[in-house]
DNA sequence: TCCCGGGTGATTGCATGCAAGTTAGGGGTC
DNA sequence: GACCCCTAACTTGCATGCAATCACCCGGGA
């Protein structure tokens, strides 16, 4: 028996997809008339979608000044790595005793799927990999069946940085990625946490050398990731 | 130039104290009128200020049916733990390099508070180690300079948990708690993020333990905080 | 006695109106 | 020409009104 959601939760959801999707970019305006009328519906659902969506962290409010798409800088970035590093790899050891062979054999798949989309030559398409890596990360995290954890993590990737992610990495890191992707599911066939969960940290460290460099190139160390200074 | 803060903004604080303090037990209906004459507001500041906490974790919403004060289940209760294990000992590890010595002075003259208070005794006043403790550990938060890790660690403890701490504390639990900030306070003087870390990790799982071993006595392990089944 | 259905009172969800605060632009002064 | 102040349009913050939904209670039937 699922409820019709409200106007509210429609309009949070559709905003955390404009801004997920970069069609809303770090730094824009979010005028609520104007969201409203986009929307369709009045200033109260898209208030509180914002004030919500500010919890969230995708949002920045300022008292009598409205709402901004959030902005990040360089360290804030490491931060969020540095809350990964310790939380997913947790999370991928809580993953292993839970995982059926059917569930491994689909994060097999997923894993070739991605060597075969993300590998070098002609049929290499980098945005097909963004789904793919979203998908293998959210079944191990499902895997692991430990909502807190999962809340956690959820929270605190703001998915900016996770949208635009293959287009930022070289070759070698690449390779690295999509090999950490398959030796996770030989760890879960061998059932062994600790082994699952040092390749996850692996991986969580080459993703952000990764993203830091690639931050540190567009937007210099000290501004806001939106701001144009 | 401090902003003066708006309605919205007071009347979370408030509800959030509220519910802190315990004036608000969990489960307890949250009608938005009945708030909104106690706090002499509209009901738009405290429909914002429920959606906020609502995604804080402190209160539930059900579309049409309206808000409570959170409750949770031991399982929950566990995962908030596992959370913690994660998450303070890293941060307690961070603020190793970076605590001076004025900041070490001031944890221990903590500590020792903690020890006079919570003390077996005549002098015990398990109510007064609240606040130390509190203070304690946001004082440790604080050093690590890790806002990341800190809002994480902040969002998951639904601090229903940690208000009532020390009244469900064994003696020996407690002395050994008592120890650990000694011990962390020690680890401090000495720069060894390490020795810090690890004393950290046993005092979240004691802590666990403590409160784990309350929860099922109160609320049997199925049932949830504040129902009254 | 227990279960089920209809009506009613209360509560939430949303729209809109008004006041306070903020930002932008023009005129005046140094 | 640069800076500042003052005004005006716009935006947000909050209050309130109305419709839709829900919970509760009561009566009827098995």
């Amino acid at each position: 028996m699922t409820r019709p959601p409200t106007s509210a939760e429609r309009t949070r959801d559709t905003l955390r997809g404009l801004i997920l999707q970069g069609d809303l970019a770090p730094g824009a305006r979010l005028g609520e008339v104007e969201l409203a009328a986009r929307l369709g519906v009045s200033r109260t659902p898209v208030r509180e979608a914002l004030s919500r969506l500010a919890a969230e962290g995708l949002v920045e409010v300022a008292p009598n000044r409205g709402a901004r798409v959030a902005t990040w800088t360089v360290a804030e970035l490491e931060g969020v790595f540095d809350l990964r590093s310790v939380l997913e790899p947790q999370l991928t050891a809580h993953a292993v005793p839970r995982a059926r062979p059917a569930d491994v054999e689909e994060l097999d798949a997923l894993a070739r799927r991605m060597h075969e989309v993300g590998g070098p030559g002609p049929r290499q398409d980098l945005d097909a990999l963004v789904p793919l890596n979203r998908a293998f990360h959210d079944r191990l995290v499902a895997l692991a069946a430990h909502p807190t954890l999962a809340a956690a993590l959820a929270a605190a990737i703001h998915p900016p940085i996770v949208r635009r992610n293959f287009l930022t990495y070289d070759e070698e890191s690449l390779r690295r990625s999509l090999a950490h992707h398959s030796e996770i599911v030989a760890a879960l066939r061998a059932g062994d946490p600790d082994w699952a969960r040092a390749v996850m940290t692996a991986h969580i460290a080459n993703a952000r050398a990764v993203m830091v460099r690639a931050a540190r190139r567009t937007t210099g160390t000290a501004t806001r990731e939106g701001e144009t200074a």
